[in-house]
RNA sequence: GGCAAGGUGGCAGAGUGGUUAUGCAGCGGCCUGCAAAGCCGUGGACGUCGGUUCGAUUCCGAUCCUUGCCUCCA
C-alpha cells in the first residue's frame, strides 16, 4: 500500500516513507485545556484518527497527542473562577476526552501533559543556551534566531517577510525582534518552577519539542496540527528541536488540517462564533458531525451550517438504509477503492463516494448473499473512516424522541386496515404517525419506520 | 504589504489534457393500493482574459475575487 501525504514543508504531495519500514511515529498538537472544546478543536483529531487507522493497517504506529495544561489563558480562567489551576485543566481535559470519544475518535497511544515535562523542557533550554542558540536576559530566555539561518523554512518566510507587517511588540530585552521566548519569569499567582534562570515557566512552543523528543525521538515521521499552528508555533518548534539536536529535522512530513468557518469566516474566539461540541451534540448525532468533517478534504476549510448537517444526515440514511434489511452483518475487509482513496492524501470525499458505489451495488444485488457480502465490505470500509460502527436499526431509531411502543401499535392497526383494504383508514393512521415525526417504509418483511 | 490555499452544475464536494465523480435537490419512468425506500433514465459546471495544444475545466501567464497566517494572542 502506497500512502501519499501533502507535506507542508515541501508544499507537495509526497510518497510516505517512514524512517523505520515497520514503525511510524506521529505527533499531533492537541488542545489547551482552558474551556469547552469547540468543533474546530475536533476536526484535527478526526482527521488524524483516520490517518492513524490507515497507518495501523500497515505499520506499528506510536501516536502522541499532547494536552497543554500550562498556558496564560488557563491562569486567567482559574483566576476568573477563583479555583485552582489544576481544577481548570483537569475539568476541560476530561470534557475534551469525552467529546472525542463521542465523536468516535480513538485514543492516541500517549496523551502527555506539559506540566509533567518541565524537567525535559529545562534540559532543552539548557542545551540551547550551552550551544549559543539561546540567551538569558532579566529572567527571560530567548531563542536567538540569528544562530539558525534556516529559520522560516517551514512556513516559507524570509527574514524580510517576517518583519514586514509583523504585529509583534518591540521588546528592549530581545537581541532580534524575531527572537521568541523559551522561558519567562513567574510571580504572584502564576505558577512557576525553579530553573537555572530563576523561578519561571516555559514558553509556549517548548512543550511539543520536549515531549516529541522524549517519546518519539529526535526526528518524527509525521507532525500534525491545525494550519493556524504552522507559524509561528511549528516554525519555533523546528528551531528549538533542530538546534538542540545535531541538526536533524524535527519531522519528515508536516500535515496540517484546515479550519472551520461560519458563513465563510473562520470560527475563532475573537469572532465570537465558537460552536461548542457539547452544544452541537444537543441536536446533532455524533456520527453526523464525523461524516460532515469527512465530506470536505482535510486541507480545505469547512463552512459549517445547517445545510451541511442536513446533507450529512441524509448520507448516513443512505449508507445505513442499504444494510437495514439485511440483518446482522459483521464488518469485512475494506474495499481497495476506499483504501486507495484514503491513501491518496486522505481523500475522504473520494472514499465516501466509493462507499456510495458500494451502496448502489448492495441495492442492486441479485441475491441476499451477494447483498450481505457487499454489506460486509461496506461496513468494513466505513469503519476505516470511523463510520457505521452501530447497527442500522440503531441509526434509524436512535434518539428518536417518540414513543416506540405507540408507533408499533399504530403500525399494527395500519397493517390490519391494509389487509382489509381499508386504505382510507390506513392512510389516516400514516398521517398521524407522520405528524409524530416518523416516516413509514413498507418493506416485504413488514413496515419499517424512521424519525424524520 | 508578504506568504499560502482556493474560485467546479440549484447546494455541498472530488477529479481529469479528449470518456459518468459522488450526495442532496429537479425532471421522466419503474415499483407501490397510495406513499416511503429503492431502481432505471435525464438536464445542468468548471471566475475572467490570453497562451501552449489537434483538443483545456485540467498545463502556462495575466487579471479579478474569496479565505487563512504574519511571535511571548491558537
Amino acid at each position: 500500500m502506497k500512502i501519499r501525504l501533502y507535506n507542508s514543508k515541501t508544499k507537495k504531495k509526497e510518497l510516505f516513507v517512514p524512517i523505520d519500514s515497520n514503525k511510524v511515529t506521529m505527533y499531533v498538537c492537541g488542545i489547551t485545556a482552558y474551556s469547552f472544546p469547540h468543533i474546530g478543536n475536533a476536526r484535527g483529531p478526526v482527521v488524524f484518527d483516520v490517518l492513524a487507522k490507515l497507518l495501523r493497517r500497515e505499520y506499528e504506529l506510536t501516536y502522541v497527542r499532547n494536552i497543554t495544561d500550562l498556558d496564560d489563558k488557563i491562569y486567567e480562567a482559574a483566576q476568573k473562577e477563583d479555583v485552582k489551576i489544576s481544577e481548570i485543566t483537569q475539568r476541560y481535559t476530561k470534557i475534551y476526552q469525552e467529546d472525542m470519544t463521542t465523536l468516535g475518535v480513538e485514543e492516541p497511544d500517549l496523551e502527555p501533559l506539559a506540566t509533567q515535562h518541565i524537567q525535559e523542557m529545562i534540559e532543552m533550554v539548557t542545551v540551547l543556551t550551552d550551544k549559543g542558540h539561546a540567551y538569558e536576559n532579566q529572567g527571560h530566555v530567548f531563542f536567538n534566531i540569528d544562530t539558525f539561518p534556516d529559520y522560516g523554512f517551514l512556513s516559507n518566510r524570509t527574514e524580510e517577510e517576517q518583519i514586514s507587517g509583523a504585529r509583534v511588540q518591540p521588546s528592549e530585552i530581545k537581541k532580534n525582534q524575531r527572537d521568541f521566548v523559551l522561558w519567562k519569569p513567574s510571580s504572584g499567582d502564576i505558577p512557576g518552577w525553579d530553573s537555572p534562570w530563576g523561578f519561571g515557566r516555559p514558553g509556549w512552543h517548548l512543550e511539543c519539542s520536549a515531549m516529541a523528543k522524549k517519546y518519539l525521538g529526535e526526528t518524527l515521521d509525521i507532525h500534525g496540527g491545525g494550519s493556524d499552528l504552522l507559524f509561528p508555533h511549528h516554525e519555533n518548534e523546528c528551531a528549538q528541536s533542530i538546534c538542540s539536536h545535531s541538526g536533524q529535522p524535527l519531522a519528515n512530513y508536516w500535515v496540517h488540517n484546515g479550519m472551520i468557518d461560519f458563513d465563510n469566516v473562520k470560527m475563532s474566539k475573537s469572532e465570537g462564533n465558537l460552536l461548542l461540541i457539547r452544544d452541537l451534540l444537543q441536536k446533532v448525532r455524533p456520527e453526523v458531525i464525523r461524516i460532515a468533517f469527512l465530506t470536505t478534504h482535510y486541507r480545505k476549510p469547512i463552512n459549517w451550517n445547517d445545510a451541511l448537517i442536513g446533507d450529512s444526515e441524509k448520507k448516513l440514511d443512505r449508507l445505513y438504509g442499504s444494510i437495514r434489511k439485511l440483518g446482522q452483518i459483521l464488518p469485512g475487509d475494506p474495499s481497495q477503492d476506499v483504501i486507495n482513496a484514503i491513501s491518496d492524501d486522505l481523500n475522504t470525499p473520494k472514499a465516501l463516494s466509493e462507499l456510495f458505489a458500494l451502496v448502489k451495488s448492495i441495492n442492486n444485488a441479485k441475491t441476499d448473499k451477494e447483498a450481505k457480502d457487499l454489506g460486509s465490505v461496506l461496513i468494513g470500509s466505513a469503519n476505516l473512516l470511523g463510520l457505521m460502527n452501530q447497527d442500522a436499526e440503531k441509526w434509524f431509531d436512535s434518539d428518536a424522541d417518540v414513543d416506540g411502543v405507540l408507533i408499533e401499535q399504530m403500525l399494527k392497526d395500519r397493517e390490519a386496515a391494509r389487509l382489509n383494504k381499508d386504505f382510507e383508514k390506513a392512510d389516516e393512521i400514516r398521517k398521524k404517525i407522520e405528524s409524530l415525526g416518523v416516516s413509514i417504509e413498507d418493506a416485504p418483511e413488514g413496515p419499517l419506520w424512521k424519525k424524520l
